[in-house]
DNA sequence: CGCTAGGTTGATGGGAGTCAATTCGCGTGG
DNA sequence: CCACGCGAATTGACTCCCATCAACCTAGCG
Protein backbone atom coordinates (compact mmCIF):
# COMPACT_ATOMS: atom_id res chain seq x y z
CA UNK A 1 0.00 0.00 0.00
CA UNK A 2 0.90 3.23 -0.62
CA UNK A 3 2.59 5.24 2.37
CA UNK A 4 3.05 1.97 4.04
CA UNK A 5 6.13 0.39 4.68
CA UNK A 6 6.43 -2.54 2.28
CA UNK A 7 9.76 -5.05 2.71
CA UNK A 8 8.88 -7.21 0.34
CA UNK A 9 9.29 -8.01 -3.77
CA UNK A 10 6.75 -10.11 -5.93
CA UNK A 11 8.34 -12.35 -8.42
CA UNK A 12 5.61 -13.10 -11.16
CA UNK A 13 4.76 -16.33 -11.86
CA UNK A 14 1.40 -15.89 -13.94
CA UNK A 15 -0.77 -12.72 -14.63
CA UNK A 16 -0.32 -9.03 -15.24
CA UNK A 17 0.32 -6.70 -12.25
CA UNK A 18 0.82 -3.28 -12.00
CA UNK A 19 2.15 -0.13 -9.89
CA UNK A 20 0.26 2.61 -9.72
CA UNK A 21 0.16 5.84 -7.55
CA UNK A 22 -2.71 7.36 -5.97
CA UNK A 23 -3.11 11.51 -5.90
CA UNK A 24 -5.04 13.68 -3.83
CA UNK A 25 -8.47 14.28 -5.71
CA UNK A 26 -8.80 10.62 -6.65
CA UNK A 27 -7.06 9.92 -10.11
CA UNK A 28 -4.37 7.19 -10.35
CA UNK A 29 -1.44 6.67 -12.76
CA UNK A 30 -0.22 3.80 -13.60
CA UNK A 31 3.21 3.74 -13.45
CA UNK A 32 4.61 0.41 -14.65
CA UNK A 33 2.88 -3.05 -15.78
CA UNK A 34 4.80 -6.18 -14.92
CA UNK A 35 4.34 -10.04 -16.66
CA UNK A 36 5.41 -12.87 -16.04
CA UNK A 37 8.88 -13.13 -15.49
CA UNK A 38 9.20 -9.84 -13.71
CA UNK A 39 9.99 -8.81 -10.44
CA UNK A 40 8.09 -6.10 -9.05
CA UNK A 41 8.99 -4.03 -6.22
CA UNK A 42 12.20 -3.96 -6.71
CA UNK A 43 13.07 0.42 -7.45
CA UNK A 44 11.47 0.75 -3.69
CA UNK A 45 13.78 -1.38 -1.80
CA UNK A 46 16.12 0.80 -0.18
CA UNK A 47 13.02 3.20 0.96
CA UNK A 48 11.11 2.86 4.57
CA UNK A 49 7.49 3.73 2.92
CA UNK A 50 6.65 2.88 -0.38
CA UNK A 51 5.74 5.56 -2.92
CA UNK A 52 3.59 3.28 -5.06
CA UNK A 53 0.90 0.43 -4.98
CA UNK A 54 0.89 -2.57 -6.48
CA UNK A 55 -2.34 -4.46 -7.66
CA UNK A 56 -3.02 -7.48 -9.91
CA UNK A 57 -4.58 -6.44 -12.95
CA UNK A 58 -5.92 -9.93 -13.66
CA UNK A 59 -5.66 -12.92 -11.47
CA UNK A 60 -1.84 -13.55 -10.58
CA UNK A 61 0.55 -16.00 -8.88
CA UNK A 62 4.10 -14.49 -7.47
CA UNK A 63 6.39 -15.72 -5.23
CA UNK A 64 7.47 -13.36 -2.24
CA UNK A 65 10.76 -12.07 -2.38
CA UNK A 66 12.08 -10.31 1.13
CA UNK A 67 14.11 -7.01 0.15
CA UNK A 68 16.52 -8.81 2.97
CA UNK A 69 17.79 -11.10 0.81
CA UNK A 70 19.15 -8.86 -1.62
CA UNK A 71 22.63 -7.49 0.65
CA UNK A 72 23.87 -11.27 0.15
CA UNK A 73 22.75 -11.41 -3.43
CA UNK A 74 25.14 -8.58 -4.11
CA UNK A 75 27.80 -10.14 -1.93
CA UNK A 76 27.69 -13.64 -3.11
CA UNK A 77 26.19 -13.78 -6.19
CA UNK A 78 27.33 -10.78 -8.56
CA UNK A 79 26.13 -12.12 -12.14
CA UNK A 80 22.79 -12.30 -10.60
CA UNK A 81 23.08 -9.09 -9.14
CA UNK A 82 23.74 -7.95 -12.54
CA UNK A 83 21.18 -9.30 -13.98
CA UNK A 84 19.04 -7.96 -11.21
CA UNK A 85 19.95 -4.24 -12.42
CA UNK A 86 19.64 -4.96 -16.29
CA UNK A 87 15.74 -5.94 -15.55
CA UNK A 88 15.33 -2.75 -13.60
CA UNK A 89 16.87 -0.43 -16.21
CA UNK A 90 14.31 -2.06 -18.88
CA UNK A 91 11.86 -1.32 -16.19
CA UNK A 92 12.89 2.72 -16.18
CA UNK A 93 13.29 2.77 -20.10
CA UNK A 94 9.88 1.45 -19.84
CA UNK A 95 8.71 4.54 -17.74
CA UNK A 96 11.01 7.13 -19.86
CA UNK A 97 8.94 5.98 -23.15
CA UNK A 98 5.73 6.29 -20.91
CA UNK A 99 6.44 9.63 -19.66
CA UNK A 100 7.60 10.75 -22.77
CA UNK A 101 4.39 9.42 -24.29
CA UNK A 102 2.02 10.92 -21.57
CA UNK A 103 4.28 14.15 -21.76
CA UNK A 104 4.33 15.37 -25.42
CA UNK A 105 1.94 13.20 -27.37
CA UNK A 106 -1.51 13.27 -27.54
CA UNK A 107 -4.23 11.09 -26.90
CA UNK A 108 -4.13 8.69 -30.02
CA UNK A 109 -0.43 8.62 -30.04
CA UNK A 110 -0.66 7.61 -26.44
CA UNK A 111 -3.06 4.56 -27.09
CA UNK A 112 -0.93 3.60 -30.11
CA UNK A 113 2.32 3.84 -28.30
CA UNK A 114 0.59 1.51 -25.61
CA UNK A 115 -0.47 -0.95 -28.04
CA UNK A 116 3.21 -0.91 -29.88
CA UNK A 117 4.75 -2.03 -26.31
CA UNK A 118 2.33 -4.87 -25.56
CA UNK A 119 3.18 -6.21 -29.09
CA UNK A 120 6.83 -5.54 -28.47
CA UNK A 121 6.72 -7.44 -24.88
CA UNK A 122 4.48 -10.28 -26.56
CA UNK A 123 7.31 -10.72 -29.09
CA UNK A 124 9.97 -10.61 -26.71
CA UNK A 125 8.30 -13.00 -24.47
CA UNK A 126 8.62 -15.31 -27.04
CA UNK A 127 4.76 -14.87 -27.94
CA UNK A 128 4.10 -16.19 -31.87
CA UNK A 129 0.71 -14.92 -33.00
CA UNK A 130 1.66 -11.10 -34.00
CA UNK A 131 -1.48 -10.34 -35.12
CA UNK A 132 -3.46 -11.49 -32.22
CA UNK A 133 -2.45 -10.86 -29.09
CA UNK A 134 -4.65 -11.47 -25.77
CA UNK A 135 -4.34 -8.45 -23.13
CA UNK A 136 -5.73 -8.32 -19.38
CA UNK A 137 -6.16 -4.77 -19.70
CA UNK A 138 -10.06 -2.93 -19.44
CA UNK A 139 -10.64 0.31 -20.91
CA UNK A 140 -9.93 1.96 -17.42
CA UNK A 141 -6.52 0.59 -17.10
CA UNK A 142 -5.61 1.83 -20.27
CA UNK A 143 -6.59 5.04 -19.39
CA UNK A 144 -4.53 5.20 -15.91
CA UNK A 145 -1.51 4.12 -17.93
CA UNK A 146 -1.84 6.94 -20.66
CA UNK A 147 -3.31 9.37 -18.40
CA UNK A 148 -6.56 9.44 -20.37
CA UNK A 149 -10.23 8.89 -18.77
CA UNK A 150 -11.81 5.91 -20.20
CA UNK A 151 -14.21 7.52 -22.53
CA UNK A 152 -11.76 9.49 -24.62
CA UNK A 153 -10.17 6.20 -24.24
CA UNK A 154 -12.88 4.68 -25.71
CA UNK A 155 -13.14 6.93 -28.06
CA UNK A 156 -9.66 6.60 -29.81
CA UNK A 157 -9.94 2.52 -29.83
CA UNK A 158 -13.13 3.00 -31.84
CA UNK A 159 -10.96 5.63 -34.21
CA UNK A 160 -8.11 3.06 -34.63
CA UNK A 161 -10.83 0.52 -35.66
CA UNK A 162 -12.38 2.71 -38.28
CA UNK A 163 -9.09 3.62 -39.49
CA UNK A 164 -8.13 0.06 -39.71
CA UNK A 165 -5.22 0.05 -37.67
CA UNK A 166 -5.51 -1.74 -35.01
CA UNK A 167 -9.03 -3.60 -32.72
CA UNK A 168 -8.57 -4.11 -29.30
CA UNK A 169 -11.74 -5.38 -27.82
CA UNK A 170 -12.60 -8.22 -26.01
CA UNK A 171 -9.65 -8.43 -24.49
CA UNK A 172 -7.90 -9.21 -27.94
CA UNK A 173 -5.60 -7.16 -29.30
CA UNK A 174 -5.56 -7.07 -33.74
CA UNK A 175 -3.04 -4.96 -35.07
CA UNK A 176 -3.95 -4.73 -38.88
CA UNK A 177 -1.54 -2.38 -39.86
CA UNK A 178 1.56 -2.09 -37.81
CA UNK A 179 3.05 0.77 -40.06
CA UNK A 180 0.35 3.03 -39.71
CA UNK A 181 0.29 1.89 -35.83
CA UNK A 182 4.27 3.30 -35.44
CA UNK A 183 3.43 5.98 -37.35
CA UNK A 184 0.63 7.10 -35.52
CA UNK A 185 2.42 6.72 -32.14
CA UNK A 186 5.43 8.88 -33.40
CA UNK A 187 7.75 7.62 -31.19
CA UNK A 188 10.79 5.96 -32.72
CA UNK A 189 11.60 2.87 -30.13
CA UNK A 190 15.11 1.33 -32.11
CA UNK A 191 15.60 3.20 -35.29
CA UNK A 192 18.05 5.72 -35.11
CA UNK A 193 17.54 9.43 -35.91
CA UNK A 194 18.51 10.74 -39.03
CA UNK A 195 19.30 14.31 -37.70
CA UNK A 196 21.83 14.15 -34.94
CA UNK A 197 20.87 17.80 -33.25
CA UNK A 198 23.48 18.93 -31.24
CA UNK A 199 21.12 21.39 -29.32
CA UNK A 200 22.57 23.17 -26.36
CA UNK A 201 25.73 20.50 -26.14
CA UNK A 202 28.26 22.85 -28.15
CA UNK A 203 27.66 25.51 -25.15
CA UNK A 204 29.09 24.13 -22.05
CA UNK A 205 32.04 22.05 -24.17
CA UNK A 206 34.17 24.79 -22.76
CA UNK A 207 33.92 23.35 -19.40
CA UNK A 208 34.72 19.75 -19.48
CA UNK A 209 37.27 17.98 -18.32
CA UNK A 210 38.27 14.05 -19.07
CA UNK A 211 39.73 12.02 -16.36
CA UNK A 212 40.48 8.22 -16.78
CA UNK A 213 37.27 6.15 -16.03
CA UNK A 214 36.78 5.51 -12.11
CA UNK A 215 33.93 5.74 -9.76
CA UNK A 216 33.84 7.29 -6.24
CA UNK A 217 32.17 5.88 -3.51
CA UNK B 1 22.54 11.00 -28.93
CA UNK B 2 19.83 9.45 -29.00
CA UNK B 3 19.97 6.20 -31.71
CA UNK B 4 23.79 6.11 -31.82
CA UNK B 5 25.32 3.66 -29.35
CA UNK B 6 26.77 5.18 -26.32
CA UNK B 7 29.46 3.54 -24.37
CA UNK B 8 29.84 6.20 -21.38
CA UNK B 9 28.31 7.62 -18.85
CA UNK B 10 29.27 10.87 -16.90
CA UNK B 11 29.55 11.53 -13.18
CA UNK B 12 28.85 15.30 -12.66
CA UNK B 13 31.18 17.21 -11.02
CA UNK B 14 29.74 20.44 -11.78
CA UNK B 15 26.44 22.01 -13.38
CA UNK B 16 23.21 20.51 -14.47
CA UNK B 17 22.66 18.02 -17.37
CA UNK B 18 19.19 16.51 -18.09
CA UNK B 19 17.99 12.99 -20.38
CA UNK B 20 15.65 13.45 -22.68
CA UNK B 21 13.86 12.42 -25.53
CA UNK B 22 12.55 13.99 -28.70
CA UNK B 23 9.61 13.08 -30.59
CA UNK B 24 9.22 13.18 -34.30
CA UNK B 25 7.20 16.61 -34.68
CA UNK B 26 10.13 18.17 -32.47
CA UNK B 27 9.09 18.19 -29.57
CA UNK B 28 11.15 16.89 -26.28
CA UNK B 29 10.55 15.69 -23.17
CA UNK B 30 13.18 15.87 -20.62
CA UNK B 31 13.30 12.68 -18.63
CA UNK B 32 15.76 12.93 -15.69
CA UNK B 33 17.82 15.83 -14.24
CA UNK B 34 21.54 15.40 -13.21
CA UNK B 35 23.28 17.55 -10.45
CA UNK B 36 26.76 16.91 -9.22
CA UNK B 37 26.76 13.33 -7.46
CA UNK B 38 24.84 11.62 -9.97
CA UNK B 39 25.54 9.23 -12.57
CA UNK B 40 24.55 9.93 -15.84
CA UNK B 41 23.19 7.14 -18.60
CA UNK B 42 23.96 4.21 -16.06
CA UNK B 43 20.26 3.16 -17.18
CA UNK B 44 20.67 2.36 -20.62
CA UNK B 45 23.96 0.57 -20.33
CA UNK B 46 22.99 -2.70 -21.24
CA UNK B 47 21.84 -1.21 -24.69
CA UNK B 48 23.20 -1.28 -27.93
CA UNK B 49 22.13 1.87 -28.80
CA UNK B 50 21.18 4.89 -26.79
CA UNK B 51 17.18 6.03 -26.51
CA UNK B 52 17.54 9.11 -24.80
CA UNK B 53 20.07 12.26 -25.07
CA UNK B 54 21.88 13.54 -22.72
CA UNK B 55 22.60 17.45 -22.60
CA UNK B 56 23.98 20.31 -20.19
CA UNK B 57 21.25 22.56 -18.60
CA UNK B 58 24.19 24.70 -17.61
CA UNK B 59 28.19 24.57 -18.07
CA UNK B 60 29.80 21.07 -16.21
CA UNK B 61 32.50 19.15 -15.56
CA UNK B 62 31.65 15.63 -15.69
CA UNK B 63 34.01 12.17 -15.70
CA UNK B 64 33.56 9.77 -18.42
CA UNK B 65 33.22 6.22 -17.58
CA UNK B 66 32.63 3.66 -19.43
CA UNK B 67 29.67 0.95 -19.03
CA UNK B 68 33.17 -1.60 -19.35
CA UNK B 69 33.54 -0.90 -15.64
CA UNK B 70 30.44 -2.35 -14.50
CA UNK B 71 30.91 -6.05 -15.15
CA UNK B 72 34.40 -5.56 -12.64
CA UNK B 73 32.78 -3.59 -10.14
CA UNK B 74 30.03 -6.25 -9.98
CA UNK B 75 32.17 -8.81 -9.58
CA UNK B 76 34.84 -6.80 -7.04
CA UNK B 77 32.98 -4.52 -5.23
CA UNK B 78 29.30 -5.85 -3.88
CA UNK B 79 28.89 -2.98 -2.31
CA UNK B 80 29.95 -0.30 -4.53
CA UNK B 81 27.29 -2.27 -6.91
CA UNK B 82 24.83 -1.94 -4.32
CA UNK B 83 25.20 1.96 -3.99
CA UNK B 84 25.11 2.49 -7.76
CA UNK B 85 21.62 0.15 -7.63
CA UNK B 86 20.06 2.38 -5.21
CA UNK B 87 21.36 5.84 -6.92
CA UNK B 88 19.76 3.99 -9.84
CA UNK B 89 16.23 3.52 -7.99
CA UNK B 90 16.66 7.14 -6.81
CA UNK B 91 16.29 8.04 -10.35
CA UNK B 92 13.32 5.41 -11.28
CA UNK B 93 11.39 6.77 -8.34
CA UNK B 94 12.09 10.42 -9.04
CA UNK B 95 11.19 9.16 -12.64
CA UNK B 96 7.36 7.63 -11.37
CA UNK B 97 6.78 11.02 -9.69
CA UNK B 98 7.09 12.72 -12.75
CA UNK B 99 5.40 10.38 -14.86
CA UNK B 100 2.31 10.79 -12.11
CA UNK B 101 2.48 14.86 -12.24
CA UNK B 102 2.44 14.86 -15.88
CA UNK B 103 -0.46 12.29 -16.53
CA UNK B 104 -2.86 13.19 -13.51
CA UNK B 105 -2.21 16.38 -12.97
CA UNK B 106 -3.02 20.23 -13.97
CA UNK B 107 -0.33 22.54 -15.31
CA UNK B 108 -0.20 24.77 -12.07
CA UNK B 109 0.21 20.80 -9.97
CA UNK B 110 2.97 20.42 -12.43
CA UNK B 111 5.13 23.63 -11.67
CA UNK B 112 4.76 23.30 -8.26
CA UNK B 113 5.54 19.91 -8.10
CA UNK B 114 8.70 20.34 -9.50
CA UNK B 115 9.58 23.22 -7.64
CA UNK B 116 8.79 21.00 -4.71
CA UNK B 117 11.12 18.14 -6.29
CA UNK B 118 13.96 20.95 -6.77
CA UNK B 119 13.89 22.18 -3.08
CA UNK B 120 14.15 19.02 -1.79
CA UNK B 121 17.09 17.77 -4.42
CA UNK B 122 18.85 21.26 -2.64
CA UNK B 123 18.16 20.19 1.22
CA UNK B 124 19.14 16.47 0.66
CA UNK B 125 22.27 18.00 -1.82
CA UNK B 126 23.38 20.27 2.11
CA UNK B 127 22.14 23.03 0.71
CA UNK B 128 21.45 25.82 3.37
CA UNK B 129 19.50 28.55 2.36
CA UNK B 130 15.76 27.27 2.26
CA UNK B 131 14.09 29.96 0.94
CA UNK B 132 15.86 30.96 -1.85
CA UNK B 133 17.91 28.43 -4.25
CA UNK B 134 19.71 29.33 -7.70
CA UNK B 135 18.81 27.02 -9.98
CA UNK B 136 20.08 27.22 -14.02
CA UNK B 137 16.59 26.14 -16.00
CA UNK B 138 15.21 28.09 -18.26
CA UNK B 139 11.06 28.23 -19.14
CA UNK B 140 11.92 26.18 -21.77
CA UNK B 141 13.80 23.79 -19.96
CA UNK B 142 10.84 23.98 -17.04
CA UNK B 143 8.24 23.36 -20.18
CA UNK B 144 10.21 20.16 -21.54
CA UNK B 145 10.01 18.96 -17.79
CA UNK B 146 6.43 19.24 -17.50
CA UNK B 147 5.20 18.20 -20.82
CA UNK B 148 3.62 22.11 -21.09
CA UNK B 149 4.17 24.87 -23.29
CA UNK B 150 6.95 27.67 -22.21
CA UNK B 151 4.20 30.07 -23.10
CA UNK B 152 1.91 28.41 -20.26
CA UNK B 153 5.01 28.15 -17.80
CA UNK B 154 5.25 31.57 -17.88
CA UNK B 155 1.52 32.08 -17.14
CA UNK B 156 1.32 29.34 -13.83
CA UNK B 157 4.78 30.51 -12.57
CA UNK B 158 3.37 34.14 -12.66
CA UNK B 159 -0.09 32.61 -10.90
CA UNK B 160 2.24 30.94 -8.08
CA UNK B 161 4.03 34.64 -7.96
CA UNK B 162 0.35 36.39 -7.56
CA UNK B 163 -0.95 34.23 -4.73
CA UNK B 164 2.33 35.21 -2.93
CA UNK B 165 3.28 30.99 -2.98
CA UNK B 166 6.09 30.98 -4.80
CA UNK B 167 8.40 33.50 -6.97
CA UNK B 168 10.89 31.90 -9.29
CA UNK B 169 12.48 34.46 -11.41
CA UNK B 170 15.95 35.49 -12.65
CA UNK B 171 17.27 32.06 -12.21
CA UNK B 172 16.49 32.20 -8.29
CA UNK B 173 13.22 29.89 -6.80
CA UNK B 174 12.01 32.06 -3.31
CA UNK B 175 9.13 29.80 -1.94
CA UNK B 176 7.19 32.04 0.22
CA UNK B 177 4.41 29.52 1.55
CA UNK B 178 5.40 25.51 1.43
CA UNK B 179 2.51 24.79 2.50
CA UNK B 180 0.51 26.21 0.02
CA UNK B 181 2.89 24.76 -2.52
CA UNK B 182 2.45 21.06 -1.58
CA UNK B 183 -1.15 21.92 -1.48
CA UNK B 184 -0.90 22.76 -5.24
CA UNK B 185 1.19 20.15 -6.43
CA UNK B 186 -1.39 17.73 -4.87
CA UNK B 187 0.85 14.31 -4.24
CA UNK B 188 2.41 13.66 -0.89
CA UNK B 189 6.26 13.01 -1.71
CA UNK B 190 6.46 11.26 1.92
CA UNK B 191 3.28 11.03 4.32
CA UNK B 192 1.68 8.15 4.09
CA UNK B 193 -2.21 8.01 3.22
CA UNK B 194 -4.62 8.21 5.98
CA UNK B 195 -6.98 6.22 3.74
CA UNK B 196 -5.90 2.66 2.42
CA UNK B 197 -8.06 2.31 -0.54
CA UNK B 198 -7.73 -1.62 -1.63
CA UNK B 199 -8.56 -1.00 -4.94
CA UNK B 200 -9.16 -4.27 -7.08
CA UNK B 201 -6.63 -6.27 -4.64
CA UNK B 202 -9.41 -8.05 -3.23
CA UNK B 203 -10.46 -10.04 -6.84
CA UNK B 204 -6.81 -11.73 -6.88
CA UNK B 205 -6.05 -12.55 -3.51
CA UNK B 206 -7.76 -16.17 -4.99
CA UNK B 207 -5.13 -17.23 -7.12
CA UNK B 208 -2.00 -16.41 -4.43
CA UNK B 209 1.01 -18.38 -4.44
CA UNK B 210 3.30 -18.10 -1.73
CA UNK B 211 6.63 -19.61 -1.20
CA UNK B 212 9.45 -19.12 0.83
CA UNK B 213 12.02 -16.43 -0.27
CA UNK B 214 14.39 -17.49 -3.25
CA UNK B 215 14.85 -15.96 -6.61
CA UNK B 216 14.54 -17.73 -9.84
CA UNK B 217 17.81 -16.91 -12.03
C1' DC C 1 -33.96 -10.65 -11.24
C1' DG C 2 -31.63 -6.67 -9.78
C1' DC C 3 -26.87 -5.20 -9.20
C1' DT C 4 -22.55 -3.83 -10.80
C1' DA C 5 -18.56 -3.05 -13.80
C1' DG C 6 -17.42 -2.13 -18.15
C1' DG C 7 -18.34 -0.38 -22.73
C1' DT C 8 -20.43 3.13 -25.89
C1' DT C 9 -22.03 7.47 -27.38
C1' DG C 10 -23.51 12.52 -27.30
C1' DA C 11 -23.36 17.37 -25.54
C1' DT C 12 -20.88 20.83 -23.25
C1' DG C 13 -17.10 23.41 -21.14
C1' DG C 14 -12.46 24.46 -19.79
C1' DG C 15 -7.57 24.09 -19.68
C1' DA C 16 -3.77 24.30 -22.31
C1' DG C 17 -1.78 24.80 -27.08
C1' DT C 18 -0.97 27.87 -30.86
C1' DC C 19 -0.02 32.15 -33.01
C1' DA C 20 1.67 36.53 -32.58
C1' DA C 21 3.43 40.93 -30.81
C1' DT C 22 6.27 43.26 -27.47
C1' DT C 23 9.84 43.78 -24.18
C1' DC C 24 14.16 42.91 -22.00
C1' DG C 25 18.98 41.58 -21.30
C1' DC C 26 23.16 40.32 -23.33
C1' DG C 27 26.84 39.59 -26.45
C1' DT C 28 28.88 41.03 -30.92
C1' DG C 29 30.44 43.76 -34.28
C1' DG C 30 30.37 48.08 -36.78
C1' DC D 1 28.73 54.06 -28.28
C1' DC D 2 25.10 52.32 -30.73
C1' DA D 3 22.91 49.03 -33.97
C1' DC D 4 21.84 44.59 -34.43
C1' DG D 5 20.59 39.96 -33.43
C1' DC D 6 19.19 36.46 -30.43
C1' DG D 7 17.28 33.89 -26.70
C1' DA D 8 14.23 34.32 -23.11
C1' DA D 9 10.34 36.31 -20.78
C1' DT D 10 5.81 38.23 -21.10
C1' DT D 11 1.18 39.02 -22.53
C1' DG D 12 -3.20 38.74 -25.34
C1' DA D 13 -6.48 36.52 -28.58
C1' DC D 14 -8.13 32.54 -30.39
C1' DT D 15 -8.59 27.50 -31.12
C1' DC D 16 -9.08 22.80 -30.01
C1' DC D 17 -8.26 18.60 -27.64
C1' DC D 18 -9.74 16.23 -24.00
C1' DA D 19 -12.33 16.11 -19.43
C1' DT D 20 -16.71 16.16 -17.61
C1' DC D 21 -21.39 14.99 -17.22
C1' DA D 22 -24.91 12.13 -18.47
C1' DA D 23 -27.54 8.55 -20.52
C1' DC D 24 -27.92 3.97 -22.14
C1' DC D 25 -26.56 -0.74 -23.22
C1' DT D 26 -24.52 -5.16 -22.30
C1' DA D 27 -22.83 -9.11 -19.81
C1' DG D 28 -21.79 -11.58 -15.72
C1' DC D 29 -23.26 -12.92 -11.21
C1' DG D 30 -25.18 -13.51 -6.60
Amino acid sequence: MQGSPSPEMYLVHEGWLACSVTVIDGGRQIVSLHTPGDLVGFSTTHRATAFDQIHAISDAVVSIVKHSVLSDVFEQRPRLAQYLMIKSQEDQISLMHRLVSVGRTDAIARVSALIGELVERHVNAGGKEHDSIAVPLRQPDIAELTGLTSVHVNRMLRQLRERGIADWSAGVIRVQDPAALAAVAGIQRKLPRSIPDPVRCPVDSSGYDHKPHGIVA
